[in-house]
DNA sequence: ACGTTGATGTCAGAACTTTGACATGCGAGA
DNA sequence: TCTCGCATGTCAAAGTTCTGACATCAACGT
């Protein structure tokens, strides 16, 4: 089969709990974990939020665009946007003169439910932003940012 | 209109694409694409792979343990598991004389395909190893660790 | 001995996400 | 001009995961 493996193990952990990958999954398994269990309280999912956020700091964004942000497919992202928009909270161009995509946009609505999970949202980063060194949080956003890419995002 | 933000911004950074979550989620998805890419070639999901690996450090797992270890509920663990009872790669013993807990085992093929995938996994996290300097890499896990256990997990 | 608590396995249903496929619209190059 | 490539929106179907609920089993304290 293979001359897979020439070069010595990867890593020197022996225990796959070890490993940086299963590391990193857990704690983005917490992190949504207590996002969910925050958002509850307000009637939104993660990924809800998620593009409400995104919304409100670019509105116009299109449906791809808001899953390429939320790192999910455009289907998952469609249903998404039903959702909130259904819930009144968004509001969709029927049309556009250039272009397939159609601009979404907060409604007053969508804006206050927003702000009203963004402070329990918060909450929850400033835990894990306290947790950490600020001198080291720099370096933690730019080794996270390295690894994203170097696995080809 | 609101009286939004009694307490001072959480974080330096106006971006939501700058905050820790959104950078960990972003990372986190490019593990699992890159994974989901990468095992589709061994006939494995990221969560049966998981499983295999750990059965394979620690056999005798149960499903819950599997549950906790993988980061879902225990009934999502169930069907992941059914999957890999059915294509032969694990067995689980069908009684026990002490508590509820079914032992589950790898079976030869289990072996087998789990030593396949792996080499294609560990590609990957090597990719992210060699881009994180050596001396980061142990700061970084424990920041993630930090992390995970400010949010209560 | 007995009830309580906690952990486990399981069923059923809903919700979410993905893969696959197809139609529409823009732009670059033949 | 016209075709090709590419991005987008959308539908359908399957797979995955979750919430909620219930039964079983061990350990603990009364």
């Amino acid at each position: 089969m293979e001359d897979r493996a020439p070069v010595p193990p990867p890593h020197p952990a022996e225990d796959v709990t070890e490993h940086v990958g299963y590391r990193l999954k857990k704690a983005s398994a917490a992190l949504r974990g207590a996002m969910d269990k925050a958002l509850r309280e307000h009637d939104l999912t993660v990924p809800q939020y998620s593009c409400l956020e995104l919304l409100d700091e670019q509105p116009g964004l299109s449906n791809a665009d808001l899953a390429r942000g939320t790192f999910v497919t455009r289907q998952s992202a469609n249903v998404v946007l039903r959702g909130l928009k259904d819930a009144g909270l968004i509001t969709q161009a029927t049309s556009t003169d250039h272009g397939r995509a159609l601009p979404i946009h907060l409604t007053a609505a969508g804006q206050q439910r927003l702000h009203g999970a963004r402070s329990a949202v918060y909450a929850i980063e400033q835990r894990m932003i306290e947790s950490i060194p600020a001198q080291r949080m720099t370096a933690l956003l730019a080794d996270l940012d390295t690894m994203t890419e170097a696995l080809g995002a």
